[in-house]
DNA sequence: TGTACATCAGTGAACGCGCGTTCACTGATGTAC
DNA sequence: TGTACATCAGTGAACGCGCGTTCACTGATGTAC
């Protein structure tokens, strides 16, 4: 962060904040404080406060869905089946290692997903949805491949709920590490859980589907 | 809601309002106007915002969490085994069935759930799970006999995940909606989702845990 | 090499606005003697 | 039965505050001739 220059400066406090207090409740003055700006220099540099905001998203989704889709042309190219266990393999893969450097990079990921699903007024949903849909449906693909039995409206839920599991659990999850060191003198960390999370997952999605 | 006392019409509104909008996204403003009350009564009835945000959620969770306790009295007078199928079975009947005069309002606890728990600073999430901690722990105990094979600690994650993908997807639901009929021409309701959304938690909740 | 102008990053102060909250007040109903 | 006082729901107007945004400006760097 020191030294950067006032464009990356911002991004890098807004994320943090962003992540901790919600897009709301994030002022542009606690932002530009924090990060030693002027406060007009968001407006300068972004236009205004939403868009910074979408500002922060791609950064991060940019590189993570150029780095899938490599994943995914690479596994396409070796000739592996897909299989439910080695398509979120990858995406777990690439969320928690992304940013080796910096381990926390991958929670503020997930709260400020979790903060733009819950985002009851959507335009940052549309936004997203629009920009790196196209990835979303490619991962789809695969996992219809893997699992061939399930039709595709069913599937299509399953993969929402599997994404609402992940973003839910992880982007609360601050909370919920206090809960297991209360309840169970356990210290979890975002790979202990996504150890428990995948078996869940495939479990769910390759579950029978009812007869209607 | 017609003719209701102030105090109630506060409420229907802020709840309609809070569930569309955010709660930091609706003022006291937008709540009194539309409730036909004068701006000053939220504060002479509940003393803040966040006093009016509790009390929503209170009229939600008490009668709920009472039902639930109910349910789970007579399960156990009626000795029948505890099975995943039958706890998730309760907790949708419940939901679904708990204002059958009114279906959207399941839909409006969901999305109030849900940014109830994406609200990064959390004073709501401690004040829920303080409140209404006791009726989840005893869940969470049926569903331990139901699948004892599963460790504790493991099944600790194994609900949150499913609380996660429920509220997650039934909070989003109106965008989820939307793409349902983009892609696959297909309606959907709260009871479709519900019924698709259950074995997929049993097959989650049940997944074989892998050796570590 | 020097001068004039354009571009650009950044600044400091102010703008108007909507917010939650407060306060003095009204009018109706209940209670004490 | 009448009077004085207390309680309570509700009101209208104002308060101060923090917000996102704007604007005129500065100073450094690049470009044209």
């Amino acid at each position: 962060m020191a030294q950067a220059g006032t464009v990356d400066r911002i991004l890098d406090t807004a994320e943090v904040l962003f992540a901790q207090k919600g897009f709301a409740e994030t002022s542009l003055r606690a932002i530009t404080s924090k990060a030693g700006v002027n406060l007009a220099a968001v407006n300068y540099h972004f236009g205004s406060k939403e868009s910074l905001v979408q500002a922060v998203f791609e950064r991060f989704l940019t590189p993570f869905c150029a780095a899938l889709d490599a994943k995914l042309d690479e596994m396409e190219a070796s000739g592996v089946a897909d299989t439910p266990e080695n398509i979120l393999g990858i995406m777990s893969r690439l969320v928690l290692g992304s940013h080796p450097e910096d381990p926390q990079r991958a929670a503020i990921f997930f709260r400020l997903s979790g903060q733009a699903y819950s985002q009851p007024q959507g335009h940052l949903r549309e936004y997203l949805h629009q920009q790196y849909g196209a990835v979303f449906r490619r991962l789809q693909d695969h996992m219809q491949r893997a699992v061939p039995d399930v039709p595709p409206r069913e599937l299509f839920w399953r993969v929402q709920f599997s994404l609402g599991a992940t973003i839910f659990t992880l982007s609360g999850l601050e909370s919920l590490k206090d809960i297991s060191r209360n309840d169970f003198n356990m210290d979890v960390t975002e790979a202990d859980i996504t150890q428990r999370l995948l078996p869940f997952l495939v479990g769910g999605i390759k579950a029978p589907v009812p007869a209607v």
